[in-house]
DNA sequence: ATATATCATACTAATTTGCTAGGAATTCTT
DNA sequence: AAGAATTCCTAGCAAATTAGTATGATATAT
């Protein structure tokens, strides 16, 4: 039941990029910068935010990444679901149903839905631009203090 | 993110458990049978219930293991925090604040304690006796159909 | 041209998962 | 007293997953 560092550390790339929504294209050497984090690693990670789709590229010099959509627009179970394959926590509860032949009798299995449905519920409603919100206030008041 | 095959089949030996609660010992043997898994692994993750003071143990023939506690007093997150060592996505969120330098600034931060937040949320309130009263309803439901 | 980027792919070390195996200790039954 | 049934304890191991490295090709701004 543990998040990968593929999800945190493609969750924070995003929000990097969504505090910088607009102001155009950002490396994915200045991004792991700012995580502190490998640039081959977070390469191959926003590679595959963008085959699906969460962010735009553009090569060569003064290239980099920018999301794909506003912010409001992108829920952060879109991206988890990109970099983890799937959000469920089982095969026999997520939208596949693959894994179980005793799904209908498993006396477990109230208690995953509901589980899975309190998380999808998150996940489904958080989008970047709440997070990025959220983060800028957080700087704002520490500025402050 | 995915529930191991520890948390699951501990879950499950634990509601059945908790459906025969009042009668009797029941052993390994029996519990895997009924689950269809390995006996040496379900005992080994039995042994870690009981370590945790789960369930009670009676040694030599006729004996077994029932819970040591009525099952509305036991929540599912105390047995899944014992199979699986904790129930947090992340180090840092956790009750243990570990892993994490930048825990005070991270942008990704609230999302984590607010997912926790929830899942927490149905671990802590959902208990045996809960899981046990749904199954056995349902198995009625479907004797009479 | 050259420096700066993305893009693509293959490899690898460490960790975790999901078991299996073997035997010792205890208790009921006969 | 013997034997069968059971928990208890520990060690080992194969497969999968995670968390990266490494290398090089390709595209583009300056």
């Amino acid at each position: 039941m543990k998040l990968s560092t593929r999800g945190r550390y493609g969750i924070k790339a995003m929000v990097d990029l969504a505090t910088e929504y607009g102001n155009g294209m950002f490396s994915v050497a200045a991004l792991a910068a700012r995580q502190g984090i490998s640039e081959a690693y977070l390469e191959q990670l926003i590679s595959v935010l963008k085959k699906a789709g969460l962010v735009e590229s553009s090569r060569g010099a003064q290239g980099g990444y920018s999301l794909s959509r506003y912010p409001a627009d992108i829920s952060v179970g879109e991206i988890l679901k990109a970099l983890e394959g799937s959000t469920d926590l089982i095969g026999c509860v997520g939208s596949k149903r693959v894994n179980c032949e005793n799904a209908c009798t498993c006396s477990a299995r109230p208690l995953w839905l509901k589980l899975q449905g309190r998380i999808n519920d998150v996940l489904n409603t958080t989008t970047l631009a709440d997070m990025a919100d959220d983060y800028i206030t957080q700087q704002n008041r520490s500025d402050k203090a």
